[in-house]
DNA sequence: GTGAAAGCGCTAACAC
DNA sequence: GTGTTAGCGCTTTCAC
């Protein structure tokens, strides 16, 4: 019990001599860091960013500093990031690079460190998932296009080995069959990256063996890919062919005709993670849930009735 | 004097009982992390991904790691985000983030440790920057333009209060002048921030002021703005305007029409950057030394000769 | 050359 | 309640 005014004293003269506790000698003694790792596959993806933002933004009100790891979609490298944040002793972990069967994963989760999954649901581990609502995006991509008029709606599906890439395919099958849409297998071209150059490679694939009226490509990149081959072609976006992107990057209201897309929350999923991940810091024993948050199909430009030829 | 045999034993031991030094008691013992901070204005900014990553790549190498903290281009946010970075004692800073007169930014120096900026030049302390040749790009940009013909050539100038914002009016102003264009004061038209909305609101104050048939931009940002503004007007680019921007962020290749604009190497701005820094914490009484790192204007369809009206 | 010991700055546990 | 002390895991110094 020491009176107010001594408190006032002490933390003036600590501001005077510029007093800061140490944080290596205070987490030697708790050992807690408080470092969160990001780990992320690729910073200069821009759907990336706003993830962190948003989960820095949570983090750094409860007191915790981010350690941002870029694996460049490598998985050798994210092995090392993993190594390098452990051996950094972080308190937790927010993955976005998890594939489906990931290794470097679960040696994390042995290692008994909490971790939060984002976009990415690993098909093993029992772990939280934030991501947003794929389903929901895919249903009212395929419901759009079906009101304009489209039934041979094809699809770019991204990669299998990530869980968007499966899941996004699954909603497009399941939609296409109750919404009405055609079911002809070639409608469907699986890519091996969510890149420009695999949108065009597949898309010319698409456009060749299954003559689309409309295509929903898994993402953004895949999706202006297969429109720097409609424009190659000489058709023309949407009148030839309507295209669906997926994410909303930076951008994709610039392009011509601006990209009708799935516009998702991302700073809110890199921040609810956080959340999420907090929480279990503090009650490790929490139920791994996974959440799904709202999407909505952002229409614009590259969407349109198929013409009646 | 150790046999080699025992030496791998013990290795092999190490390795098996997953032995790993704890960087804070390290850290507690040699006052050092090894980490450094990077401070970056806007992470969502596609400009500053691949600096980080190329800073990454040196820093890695040399057993650091980065803490990265995204500034929101708020004075305030830089602010804390520096004693953030304090407390947890990084060893050194990349910063990106600092304006002109950058009051964080001398304290940081004044705790004497060590900084490299990159794209910014601070006008007070002398500190080693790591830059693009702001003034070779205007240059290569102003010369393309009076080549195809174009006099009136205007300029949505960057804020004054970012060095790259005055470097490259000054460079306009003084190619203008060496090369031939118009010297009238209303083709440059200053903006506040680097930011499409900006370049919107700028552009129409410059087109309708100095009604230019070129115009230099001082980023993308602010040419997709004028870019913006000159469909909604029903004019044409390149045919009734020719606009360049500077940075070459991801998918100006795909506007329409593709925009030409100043392509600078940022992943080896931030290499760069890294590097001065480490050989900076061996050697603290180093000369700030200023790099400026060669770019070059990638054509593209946004620039023709003007109309011979 | 090798091994023991002190101590980095903090927190938590323990006597008082 | 309050003051003291042990010790987190490492490095470095200093005896041997």
């Amino acid at each position: 019990m020491v009176s107010e005014s001594t408190v006032r004293r002490v933390q003036l003269a600590a501001k005077a001599l510029k007093y800061r506790p140490n944080p290596m000698a205070r987490g030697l003694k708790t050992n807690r860091t408080m470092m969160i790792g990001i780990v992320i596959p690729d910073l200069t993806n821009a759907l990336f960013p706003p993830i962190i933002r948003g989960a820095e933004s949570v983090l750094s009100g409860s007191g915790y500093i981010s350690l941002i790891a870029d694996t460049d979609n490598d998985p050798e490298r994210e092995r090392e990031s993993f190594d390098a944040l452990r051996a950094r002793q972080v308190d937790g972990l927010i993955v976005a690079s998890a594939q489906r069967e990931d290794w470097a994963l679960r040696s994390a989760d042995a290692a008994d460190m909490p971790v939060v999954l984002i976009n990415r649901r690993d098909d093993q581990a029992n772990l939280p998932v934030v991501m947003g609502d794929d389903a929901s995006g895919i249903e009212q991509s395929v419901r759009h296009l079906i009101e304009l008029g489209h039934r041979r709606i094809g699809h770019l599906a991204g990669p299998s080995e990530l869980s968007t890439g499966v899941a996004r395919t699954r909603a497009f099958r399941q939609w296409m069959f109750e919404l009405g849409g055609d079911s002809d297998p070639d409608l469907i071209v699986e890519t091996d990256t969510y890149s420009v150059e695999e949108g065009a490679r597949a898309g010319k694939i698409l456009l060749d063996t299954a003559a689309p009226t409309a295509v929903i490509a898994g993402n953004d990149q895949l999706a202006v890919g297969l429109l720097d081959v409609v424009k190659e072609r000489g058709m023309r976006c949407p009148e030839d062919l309507s295209i669906v992107g997926y994410n909303d990057m930076p951008y994709m209201d610039k392009l011509s005709p601006p990209l009708t897309t799935v516009r998702v929350p991302h700073a809110e999923v890199g921040a609810e993670a956080a959340r999420i991940l907090l929480r279990r810091l503090e009650e490790p024993d929490l139920d791994p849930s996974t959440v799904a948050l709202q999407v909505r199909l952002q229409v614009r430009g590259s969407t349109a009735s198929p013409r009646t030829s």
